[in-house]
DNA sequence: GCGAAAGCGGACCGGGCGGTCAACTTGGTA
DNA sequence: TACCAAGTTGACCGCCCGGTCCGCTTTCGC
């Protein structure tokens, strides 16, 4: 369908991911594009050449990582220890995020179809984890796979309130959020499991 | 030292601030100078007499809310089970939040030396909800206030996560989180408490 | 009721933003 | 090697933002 690019376009569209991700991990959602360029060592004009708009540029970048979530989901739902697998699959989602975070963007970009079909795809992944280990006894009975999806952030999102955090403190809150997914010595839930509606996160 | 307001500028100031409050919650921290004053029915410049900058305005917001924390927090420590008295703050927290959204406001405004010096007493206030919690053997021993502090943000954000959750989602998680902090069949940490310094957190 | 001080408001400013464009350069092909 | 489509570039545009300023209105002690 579309021919393929020309040699200096892939580059500069591989510099141009790159860039973006590092600017919008240190500047937030309000890194700008000129600065974005700038740090990629090409010309604006270039950016809009390769992202008709800001928001299609984001788009790009929240489709590759979510993508590389689903491989790891879908690569621990065939090994070992099914709660296991599910802490394994936590993990690395956080270690994803301490590196840069960039949970910012997934909000931003949430209109994006193909942005909210990738985001279903890793929520049937994350759907099959938790299907698995709670058979197997490893997480209460009462949480969802959606509960996950919803959880999975919140570690970094915790340990991030703290200044001069060490870069794993994580580690720590996911540990302590897991405990409460755990069968033993759970309480009752307050309140029943959301269904986000899968075809179209409005 | 300061003389009273004027009765006028007393008004001006009331509405200033919840119409600020209601554009933060609604638009984020993009909320415009200009969007706040319309919707409190005053000019643009009557906001920068009350406030010199929208940094100070965001953390005169921050004040009154953290003040209502501290309130609640200390009218809790001198009453009934302390397990519940911790569960209720955090309930009333959550609340808080739910009404109005305002987290990243306290990121923006923690520069401030106001703001920063509120929250410490808030942190002292958690401290002291968190050891008589554990002392009495509802939380489990190796978590401590700065934990709590650090946590109390959680539920909301990830109910946040969920697109047409309803309101009290945040009360799901919660639970789950709590369930976490819970002597019973609690897991060693992989990670040590943070200590936040509290004279100044930069 | 009057005058001075306090408060008010909106036109205005400089700057940075996302996005456009037309002149120019480059890569692949016949 | 010569050509042209594809790609690049930075000056430029309109917009909106936080913040200023000064002529006007309101409050309140006397």
């Amino acid at each position: 369908m579309t021919r393929p690019l020309r040699a200096d376009a892939a580059r500069n569209r591989r510099l141009l991911l790159a860039a973006a991700a590092d600017e919008f991990a240190e500047r937030g959602l309000e890194a700008s594009i000129a600065d974005i360029a700038r740090r990629a060592g090409i010309g604006k004009g270039t950016v809009f050449r390769h992202f008709a708009t800001k928001e299609d540029l984001i788009a790009a970048i929240v489709l590759d990582r979510v993508e590389v979530l689903i491989e790891t989901g879908d690569h621990l739902l065939g090994a070992g220890d099914p709660g296991e697998a599910l802490l394994k699959f936590l993990e690395v989602a956080a270690e994803q995020r301490q590196e840069r975070d960039l949970s910012f963007l997934h909000g931003a970009s949430s209109a994006n179809t193909q942005v909210s079909q990738v985001q279903d795809r890793l929520r049937a992944t994350i759907d099959a984890l938790v299907d698995r280990a709670r058979d197997h006894g490893a997480v209460r009975d009462d949480i969802t796979g959606t509960d996950l999806f919803l959880l999975m952030c919140a570690p970094n999102y915790v340990a991030g309130y703290a200044p001069g955090a060490p870069p794993d403190l994580w580690r720590r809150y996911l540990a302590i959020i897991f405990d409460g997914l755990r069968p033993q010595g759970a309480h009752p839930l307050p309140h029943p499991a959301p269904d986000l509606l899968p075809e179209t996160n409005v």
